[in-house]
DNA sequence: GCGTCCAGGTCTACC
DNA sequence: GGTAGACCTGGACGC
């Protein structure tokens, strides 16, 4: 195997482990962490069919790569990978408006001052798509098991504990019976399979939503045309597409807000979005780093 | 160990 | 446009 050093500078406004903590994705193959090291691990694919196995640090204002791979990466593979993890931390992101708006309320400024808001994301739309699909309507446990098995039984293996996340002609090339039975995705099965056929087919270009000049409503919308999206997925997803204006409701950030501002009583969507409001396009982004604040200060739940 | 109940988003049929 | 019920899994609970 052979083993190469490369090195991404940050802007000053980055904050490398809390970007790998801003959601659930660190936990969820194949990326995978080290807590005590702080250090994020993942395959990324890159031109020629090679895989690398990357582990991410970050270490005086730069990121510091450590890739493994079967062959010495080119001149192009190296540039390749610098692209793909810079845009999975986000770091080529302009968030100097976003910490403008917050500073603006008292109750944000927190969130410029501990450089928050960059949103981890999968290298590919797909990824983030199929993940979002596997979180809806199930406990966070399942998402685990569903992604792992997807990795596990349907990746490349690049080395004997990683595996790539399978490509949208691997997914479309699997029975709905086996999606049930070894991927354990009960009834989104038919909808990951449809996805996947379409994206294989060229017939959805999911990868060109994060460069999309849509405006943010009808971008929404084609987001919840997929089979198996509904309001809680698309809102999220969009928010790994750079676009905050839609909260992304589900059960987990419905009692958190129920917590922090009404004392634990149920609450009506229609409250939560009244209480953003007032943030415009920031809303969606001021929403859940409000919702998440506590796992920048004490251990989070991943 | 087994059976039952429930929580978790989205889709579809129906009003 | 709004709503009820089905979808599937895993965890909690009672026996």
């Amino acid at each position: 195997m052979i083993r190469s050093s490369i090195t991404i500078p940050v802007p000053r406004d980055f904050s490398f482990w809390r970007t790998v903590y801003s959601h659930g994705w660190c936990s969820l193959p194949p990326f995978s962490i080290d807590k005590e090291h702080e250090v994020l691990v993942r395959p990324f694919s890159l031109c020629g069919g090679v895989q690398v196995r990357c582990a991410i640090s970050c270490a005086n204002s730069s990121l510091k790569i450590q890739a493994i791979s079967r062959r010495p990466l080119s001149a192009e593979q190296r540039s390749q990978l610098r692209l793909q993890i810079r845009d999975c931390l986000r770091i080529g992101e302009d968030f100097s408006e976003f910490y403008a708006e917050a500073r603006k309320h008292r109750r944000y400024r927190w969130i410029p001052k501990m450089r928050v808001g960059r949103l981890l994301r999968a290298p590919t739309v797909f990824e983030d798509v199929v993940k979002m699909m596997s979180t809806t309507n199930c406990s966070w446990s399942l998402t685990e098991t569903i992604v792992r098995n997807l990795t596990t039984k349907l990746g490349v293996a690049v080395d004997a504990s990683i595996f790539t996340f399978p490509s949208p002609g691997t997914l479309a090339g699997v029975t709905e019976s086996f999606l049930r039975k070894e991927i354990r995705s009960g009834y989104r099965s038919p909808y990951l399979i449809e996805l996947a056929e379409n994206v294989a087919a060229g017939k959805l270009d999911l990868e060109s939503w994060r460069t999309s000049t849509l405006p943010t409503e009808e971008l929404y919308k084609t987001v919840l045309s997929v089979k198996g999206i509904g309001a809680y997925a698309a809102g999220n997803i969009l928010k790994l597409l750079g676009r905050y204006d839609y909260l992304g409701l589900d059960s987990w950030v419905r009692k958190q807000f129920a917590t922090l501002f009404r004392n634990g009583r149920k609450t009506r969507d229609t409250i939560i979005e009244k209480h953003y409001r007032p943030y415009g396009k920031w809303k969606g982004l001021l929403f859940w780093l409000e919702m998440t604040r506590h796992w920048y200060t004490t251990e989070v739940p991943f």
